[in-house]
DNA sequence: TTGAAAGCGGTACCAA
DNA sequence: TTGGTACCGCTTTCAA
């Protein structure tokens, strides 16, 4: 079994008390003593039992994570920044998968809010706050990722998902598109977003979506790319065919460059495509994909430093918001001249 | 604050004992009392602490995943897979990164340990076992995944590693291929196993690894990509040159075939490459890229039933061993055909 | 400087 | 059927 603090002053002759204070350096124990429990615990390899102190202070030193889907490389990359930041800090993470469930996602957090986490950081899929009510009573300090919602009065870190609408259309304007679809994501934040961006875009130089230009992710398609590749099935049916297309998120861009080639089309001189996330080996596709760099490590530390923050601060701290600015990153899939 | 049992009790004029055995369906309360007790619970919307539990059965139902990064898209395949098994049986998943960093993974292990985790599922990053030690001292059940150890009394889930190295290098002697390099891993059993049957399969067909041909991943690079890409670079200045490269994983092949490409060599006709891990775009690379299928959703979902079986057992059960066999995945990279 | 006692939120055992 | 008591391993308070 584990040894225990009893251990060490059953074998010093002191008391448990006394062990408590050399390990958390309080000041009131003689240097002679602090060396000779200090010693013992070296001796010992003892280690504190942390369910046994977070019961009694009110600290796991855990942190939740709750995401859509780990496998998407965007949320790879945000677990992989807020663990980083945290292990630093003495914390743990605790991971928990919603598979774009808004019923699973809201098991876990209820599960997660029994262990008594200092934090939770969520990518919600909920599409209302509604889902989250429980979460804000146990006044668990609470960071939105990536996905937020207007009437929830919680922290957010994320990018201006405006902005990415707005940057990818704009660019797919200036190399020359003129009939420009967009592949819609699911019925969160995030996809409202971008879809509005792309609206605005186009108004600000006097265009709109042509009818079915903007189809909907079929529910039931398992996972982004599958999305992807039939949404843009259901575009190259279409009259006139769109010459580019901004994607919500690169799978959905893959999957889309995917039909594409496979219907015998060229990108980009037939259909120029961009998406959005950056992931990491977007530059070895079979086209090279530009994409909206989503800042998903930024957003990882930004998160996990403000749930730092929020866990240190007594009272609760008033929510604050973090909008990173998105950036264009440019490759093959939108490399061409504009049109004269 | 959280409602407690104490709060229950009070309410209703029972005791806590009374309250603590309805929630665990004792047989000796009466139905008139569990139902006053079941409907306040509602009401109030009790959840059990589990800590406070954790801390007095001396079962946390927490398990720990430790992985060498999760951005790596085989091991985020895994943790998904494993979490999805253990999330029906109301366990949580606590996850670390150890950055392919053994004393970091140490530091982790130490930390998940002082958690008292009911077990702990491991892909090791260590070269020996000796940095486990305290693992086995802590008699936490342990499973190893990936990457095993032979002189490590642990269970292991993982795939044949040397029929991996076999199976991609006899696939491309098939091919036609007959100056067959190695762009090996790091100092892991898989990589081990990989080279082993890379050689096997060479002997067996009267080849032997020409000078140079098994560059050594450089050490300092922040990924399998970039190793692969350094490694293939080193390749292109020998004479001959390769006409087939078997790379540890799909990462390196990825960044393989971009030096490749980018030096203005065709594949597969001047150099076939095969990778391994069939991550899950490899269909929409570059050039699509065969690999030997490592079955990670096969191995996290066995990993984790075996994790199942080691907690609910009440002695140490014997440590087991599940080999899963690979599978060859051949798309473009190496469709070619044999040499006459 | 040290430690006895109380308690964190539950569960186990046994007596009422 | 019900509940008192002890206890899990640790921290906090306060008296010695």
């Amino acid at each position: 079994m584990a040894v225990r603090m009893k251990d060490i002053a059953r074998d010093l002759g002191v008391s448990v008390v006394t062990v408590s204070k050399v390990l958390r350096n309080h000041s009131d124990i003689s240097e002679a003593t602090r060396q000779r429990v200090l010693q013992r615990m070296k001796e010992l390899n003892y280690q504190p039992n942390l369910t046994a102190r977070a019961l009694v202070t009110g600290r796991s030193y855990i942190v939740g994570l709750v995401v859509p889907d780990l496998v998407h490389p965007f949320f790879a990359q945000l677990a992989k920044g807020i663990s980083a930041v945290l292990r630093g800090q003495g914390y743990s993470l605790i991971l928990a998968s919603s598979e774009e469930d808004p019923e699973l996602e809201f098991e876990e957090i209820n599960r997660l809010l029994a262990r008594s986490l200092d934090a939770l950081i969520i990518a919600s899929t909920q599409s209302s706050a509604e889902g989250l009510r429980r979460l804000r009573e146990s006044e668990t300090p609470c960071i939105l990722i990536d996905r937020m919602f207007e009437d929830f009065p919680a922290s957010f870190v994320g990018v201006d998902d405006v902005r990415v609408g707005e940057m990818a259309t704009e660019h797919l304007i200036a190399i020359g598109c003129r009939r420009i679809a967009h592949i819609r994501g699911p019925q969160v934040s995030t996809a409202f977003g971008r879809l509005e961006g792309y609206r605005r875009a186009l108004a600000r130089h006097g265009m709109e979506p042509l009818p079915g230009y903007i189809p909907a992710a079929t529910v039931g398609d398992d996972n982004s790319e599958a999305r992807g590749w039939n949404a843009m099935r259901q575009l190259l049916e279409l009259d006139p065919l769109p010459d580019g297309v901004f994607c919500y998120n690169d799978p959905a861009a893959m999957g889309a460059m995917n039909a594409i080639l496979d219907a015998g089309l060229r990108i980009p001189e037939d259909i120029a495509i961009i998406g959005c996330g950056n992931v990491h080996y977007g530059a070895s596709l079979r086209v090279p994909l530009s994409s909206i760099d989503q800042q998903s490590a930024a957003i990882g530390e930004q998160a996990a430093k403000l749930a730092l923050k929020l866990m240190e601060s007594k009272r609760a701290a008033r929510p604050k918001q973090v909008l990173l600015e998105p950036r264009l990153v440019v490759r093959a899939s939108t490399q061409r001249w504009a049109a004269p």
